[in-house]
DNA sequence: TTTGCAAGTTGAACTTGTTCAACTCTTTTG
DNA sequence: CAAAAGAGTTGAACAAGTTCAACTTGCAAA
């Protein structure tokens, strides 16, 4: 059942009682994705906060220059939102697409508030995870300035085997903020 | 009083009640630092957070090659911590030098969980507080591959003034990402 | 099966940013 | 005040990454 993977993700983060994850799942529900379909796209309001059951998702910005910036990966066991979006009910900057066919178990943001003041402990929970969010975030500012492309590359290959090996050369490059063709000469020189 | 700036500090998060925001601040100690001197350095374990209610300070990490990679600057009305090595106790990769004569106000580790426990909407407010600065990293992320360094720079000095001001353009030089000699030919090419 | 389209490769010319060294200008500090 | 150290500038050679265009390869749809 899809909600064990969101109690033992849950778990890894604090140690609630089953009751208390049963009433943190009664909130969420599920959704399935076709590949290439898009759960959120920029310019949109963000009504949801979700959690990878099954498949692959990409979240990515366009920018200016039409280059396809990419934020995070988000595969099975991991979250999904635009925070800023979803807590302000703002325009989005993001999209998100499914890499293939994926399920996610969404929350709306009524639920989301009413979570919140009926489960005080839930506040702890997202605490821990923003929190550890910002740690990886800052850990990514840091490798993108000491690090030079290919050494970024390997990072990630190396520390996401199962994500990569799911992602086209394109979509990995628009992750590590490179173009494509300059991937290729990264892969073609160490081999 | 210093701790007036604290309580308006988390005024703008949440919206606590007098004896919730005294009781808060009853944790924290202050501590004033002379210009140059470390709150933290690398390798050491922090044993704090802190926000700082007088000064500036700069969170850098140095690498390998020895160059100085600047995280954030924190002045007057931030805050200041290396969360991971605060939460875990493991060592930090993180310098906070005090670039000017500064006073922050710390509180422990053993204090940190006291609050928690004491204060559960302080979860809360620590919840809204990493969601947004999860935010502003990730906005980061997102213009450290869209613009160019010039465009960064202009980013950063239009967005903190203030904070610009009292840095040094090897300092900012840090924070971009680029060499200083690079940064005094962006200015000269466009004034 | 064929067609077509997206993904990946390659090369050449180009832009952005680095490195190093020499120099000037300020700011500390004894 | 003098001396030294740090901050900023400049130029020339270099390295990293981009752009564009042409080509190949793999894959999905009719």
């Amino acid at each position: 059942m899809s909600y064990d993977l969101l109690k033992q993700n849950i778990k890894k983060n604090l140690n609630l009682a089953e009751t208390e994850l049963d009433q943190i799942c009664s909130y969420f529900k599920p959704k399935s994705l076709k590949k290439k379909e898009f759960l959120l796209t920029q310019g949109s309001i963000c009504r949801f906060e979700g959690f990878v059951t099954d498949g692959c998702f990409r979240v990515f910005t366009l920018d200016k220059k039409g280059n396809e910036n990419t934020l995070y990966f988000a595969a099975k066991d991991w979250w999904l939102m635009d925070i800023d979006s979803f807590m302000h009910q703002t325009a989005s900057d993001l999209n998100m697409q499914a890499l293939e066919d994926s399920t996610v178990l969404l929350i709306n943001r009524e639920d989301k508030i009413a979570l919140y003041e009926s489960l005080p402990i839930a506040e702890k929970l997202f605490r821990i995870m923003f929190q550890k969010g910002l740690v990886s975030s800052q850990r990514r500012l840091v490798r993108n300035h000491c690090l030079t492309a290919k050494e970024r590359y390997f990072h990630f290959i190396r520390t996401y085997p199962d994500i990569a090996s799911k992602l086209t050369d394109k979509q990995i490059a628009g992750y590590l903020g490179i173009r494509h063709e300059f991937l290729s000469k990264i892969k073609k020189s160490e081999k």
